[in-house]
DNA sequence: GTTCAATAGTTAGGACTCCTTAGTTTTAGC
DNA sequence: GCTAAAACTAAGGAGTCCTAACTATTGAAC
């Protein structure tokens, strides 16, 4: 076979396919990243998970329900995972007065430590993007806010906390400029949030 | 707090944070995904790594030790896991004369069809980048390319079948145009394949 | 040619993941 | 008050993925 029998454009998978590919391949380097990581702490990946988002997030989302619906896994699992974070002295439940069936988990200031390294996993997939111009960076958000966005559409990602699915979240007719009505901004591309505390959904 | 108190650029993160946390959905989306195409085959998610991997390389590839790697598990989660698909008549071992101690992995017509099918499990996340237009596509496709050759120089992606660590890879000295010496073809970004089946590592 | 280290794969045992099913307790609607 | 729904827990099971120890084969060194 000579090399001119070669043809990139018929014997190759389409552009399509090789994002997909690629975004599997960095899928991986989560993965692998995460797991490394819980190796470290001598933790599991979900514990890790847990104690990452609790850190970033607001006490009302750091709930077992919560939780089970944001990682996408069941109730059981998660109480699961909690007990033995609380049995590492790493995170601590709350009981409230008007709610006795439900608690808020707490990071212990152990955990606090720990949640704040470990949040660090993603160190190595920064590098390169932070390496990228500006506007590069402006054209992947757009991009991959556009896929997450039809993602949580079709009901795959259930978290909604992104702009496009918020109540005040607003666009013109043609689609080109977009506002927040609670911040009573503009929202440029570098603007809009993939996991906005103020969200609320529309409806 | 009056709404002018928000300040967008400094309350919120960085863009580099936003494609961060917005490759991290993706990657779950992955995960969610295979997951439940798993339970559809009654397989295990990586079972289902496993076919889809066999189904689409050569077979040199497709032994233990490679699979270990190409996964980033230990040979033996990957012998566990072969044992279990041939006890379900979707691979077969095929020994060869020169070294009986390593064998190839097939295919059964069986694990062809389910393969098939089950490699249709990203059709979700396709959707939204096939309606994006071409110079999109390119954009996204080099910077995820970009990210992902940074994670495989890191070693965190230890798998390189992407053309810019192939031996056969020649860029000019501006680092503008690429070129594959065995296609003896310019290489345009749409060009770059993520896992060529011609790759020959550098050195 | 035999010995010895490296290589390919397997087995066994353990911690963790994640599920389902079946509870308990509490809350809230009627 | 009664009942349905909700929040969480418990128990049990299949699967993940590891480490460590093992067998068998290969290949190179002497």
């Amino acid at each position: 076979m000579s090399h001119s029998d070669f043809d990139l454009t018929s014997q190759n998978e389409s552009v399509d396919s090789k994002i997909i590919a690629t975004l599997e391949r960095l899928s991986q380097a989560f993965r692998v990243l995460l797991w490394q990581e819980s190796k470290e702490f001598s933790l599991s990946p979900i514990q890790v998970q847990l104690l990452i988002f609790i850190l970033h997030h607001s006490e009302e989302k750091c709930r077992v329900s919560y939780l089970a619906d944001e990682f996408n896994m069941t109730k059981a699992t998660i109480s699961d995972s909690v007990k033995a974070l609380i049995q590492k002295d790493l995170v601590k439940k709350e009981f409230q007065q008007h709610d006795t069936r439900s608690y808020l988990i707490h990071l212990t200031t152990k955990g606090q430590k720990v949640a704040d390294k470990a949040s660090r996993f993603t160190t190595e997939i920064r590098k390169p993007i932070e390496s990228m111009d500006e506007s590069n960076k402006e054209n992947l958000l757009k991009s991959l806010l556009d896929t997450v966005l039809h993602l949580n559409q079709t009901g795959i990602i259930t978290i909604q906390r992104m702009c496009q699915t918020c109540r005040f979240y607003q666009k013109d007719s043609e689609g080109q400029d977009h506002f927040c009505a609670l911040l009573h901004r503009p929202l440029h591309i570098a603007d809009h949030r993939i996991d906005c505390p103020e969200h609320e959904l529309i409806g």
